[in-house]
DNA sequence: CTCCGCAATTGACATAGAGCAAATCGTCAC
DNA sequence: GTGACGATTTGCTCTATGTCAATTGCGGAG
């Protein structure tokens, strides 16, 4: 299992990296995979590695005491993941959990400094990556503090037909399997209500649902659903 | 209204920076005061400047589409606020709004490479105060999925006690005006709701209300109550 | 092709907590 | 001291969702 440039030429990050910067990088890394439902390490295990998803689709989960999941964030390909030693913790605080099989790359936590060291762009990005990653949890905390589950359901699907979403026959198809409990946790709520919303919307016309499954057919429609200023 | 080393020295953030150094920061910075309920910037505004708060306390809000405010985190004395530039945004994220009157430093945002450069120390803690405010994030949602109403408060004012406690004859007192409309925002409820939990825990002896007050009893019976696993 | 198990659907019911409304109370300005 | 206003409390009602339970059905394993 070769990886080599061009694969990483095409996630933003190493976009303008020079070539000679980049064979180091790759020659350090181990590239990992995992089955679709394994997990790439664990919450609460120490940090050992932090990780880039070459493909696949993974999430990022964390269990409260009493065992209730939730779902911390989905990790597209093109994605760091687990560096949370970067931010001078010690274990991971999630597991990142396969949803299809996956690819990444490793690198073990030492060699983060030098990661970013290695261009100064990607040093930014990094930063980047993480503000837009505080800037999307506020945006879950706002919603969650102030929207209807409709409207969270809405949002989060569009949000992920935007990031993984693949020009199907009549729609936009979510391209990865997601079930209605992933759904729910992304959400704050239960896959009951989920499923209840979704069997709504379908017989509206704006989704079509199926196990594992969703294709979004109109996507102006969700919008306005996640627009309404309620009701 | 002069700032000298030894108030920035407090702040475990500039612990070890050398004179020389601080100095140089504090020759940069401009002071600004403001009285309670002023803001330091408002929310879209274009990010021209980032703070260090020296005292006082602050709430940076956003408010949604239809006008529903959060509060997407209290501000307190070391804490840097407003450096949404280093994280790429042109404009602010959040309105900084002091709930006394407060007093902090202020850079302009070009200055903030410079910040970073002046001491490897510095970027590290920059890095791990963004870190730590992601996983806050994360925290939040985590409760705000998973907890009920009670728990998520009991969760909020405890954090609020370790942050801004202070000490009184029979408990900690919360050491900043805050009503019950503040806890609300931060928890996602109503001050409602808040008013008649903080009533039932009145009555019950865990803490003791007051106008804009909040004192705390009895942390031990509070994490209790925030422990619990359901009932 | 058939079986089995996990996902999904749906109905019935219970309830936490939001909304609404009205009364009281603490503080600050004068 | 007196007003006036914002903060707080509290009762009542209503509804969005969670909870519980049972059924259906898709899709992989053999």
């Amino acid at each position: 299992m070769k990886i080599d440039r061009t694969v990483l030429r095409r996630f933003s990050m190493f976009e303008r990296m020079p070539d000679g910067d980049l064979d180091a990088l790759i020659a350090q890394a181990v590239p990992k995979r995992a089955d679709a439902g394994e997990a790439f390490f664990e919450q609460g295990a120490p940090a050992t590695h932090f990780y880039l998803l070459i493909n696949g689709r993974l999430k990022v989960t964390q269990v409260t005491q009493d065992g209730q999941q939730i779902i911390v964030r989905v990790v597209h390909p093109g994605d760091l993941f687990g560096f949370a030693r970067a931010l001078r913790r010690n274990d991971y605080p999630g597991t990142a959990l396969t949803m299809t099989e996956s690819l990444a790359m490793s690198w073990p936590t030492e060699a983060w400094p030098q990661f970013i060291d290695r261009s100064p762009h990607l040093a930014v990005s990094a930063l980047n990556t993480i503000g837009q990653r505080l800037e999307e949890a506020h945006t879950r905390i706002r919603e969650m503090s102030t929207e209807e589950v409709e409207r969270r359901v809405a949002h989060t699907v569009l949000r992920l037909s935007q990031q993984a979403g693949k020009p199907a026959e009549n729609g936009v198809r979510i391209d990865f399997p997601i079930t209605r409990q992933d759904i729910a946790e992304m959400t704050g709520t239960t896959l009951h209500t989920v499923s209840r919303i979704l069997s709504a919307w379908e017989s509206k016309g704006l989704v079509e649902g199926g196990r594992q499954k969703l294709l979004v057919r109109d996507v102006k429609g969700l919008q306005a659903l996640a627009d309404a200023s309620n009701r």
